[in-house]
DNA sequence: GCTAAAGTTCGATGTACGTCAAACGATGAG
DNA sequence: CTCATCGTTTGACGTACATCGAACTTTAGC
């Protein structure tokens, strides 16, 4: 049964902590993976095409800080995480910045 | 005699250094401030406007940072500093970044 | 039920960073 | 030449954060 994480809401989306976790290089890489595909996407296949060299709970605290800004929307289905962007969410909030941040 | 202080040229604009630079609530301020006006200011002046309750250490430093990440140019002209946006330069390696973080 | 697999949480560690007081230039005014 | 002004640099301090290993949780398969 698909159980969808917390998330905040778009009126509580804050700049700052949106900045903050676009800033960390690790973190926008697995944005960059994820906003080619509007889909939602097995969080693990994503941390596979971003190659990073990080341990599982770094990556998990990465996008736990991606959650939690507002930038993407997690859901768990079994032992797997469902991942994608909040494109509409983050556009109404702050139109053009995931555009302008991670290329088009 | 005015000096221009050290600045990176276009080239060696960093993605991650421009966002975290942004991402600090007190440098947005004072960049959101300078963003009104592209003709070259007192950064006293912008201070004063920003209203933020920081000393001039930590002001001083905000502007470094804003000012090796790419995003303003100094200029010493006597006891003052004259600080603009680099907004072409800006918009030539992130178009649209400044737009959607600063407002407009 | 076991056991393996996929993620998360906890604890610890090192580093980065925002902040200020004090000391230090550098410059304009007298 | 002083002296006050504007800003920077230095040093210190506290907090935030990226990172990992180890332990834990939940689920799929047998």
């Amino acid at each position: 049964m698909p159980r969808a994480l917390p998330e905040p809401s778009v009126d509580s989306f804050d700049l700052t902590v949106v900045l903050s976790a676009l800033a960390e290089p690790g973190r926008r890489a697995l944005m960059t993976e994820l906003y080619r595909s509007s889909e939602p996407v097995d969080c693990a296949v994503i941390v596979e095409k971003a190659n990073l060299g990080l341990s599982n709970p770094t990556i998990s605290h990465h996008y736990r800080v991606l959650r939690e800004a507002g930038l993407i929307r997690t859901v768990a289905e079994g032992r797997k995480r469902i991942v994608k962007v909040r494109r509409d969410d983050m556009e109404a909030r702050f139109p053009g910045l995931l555009n302008a941040v991670l290329r088009a």
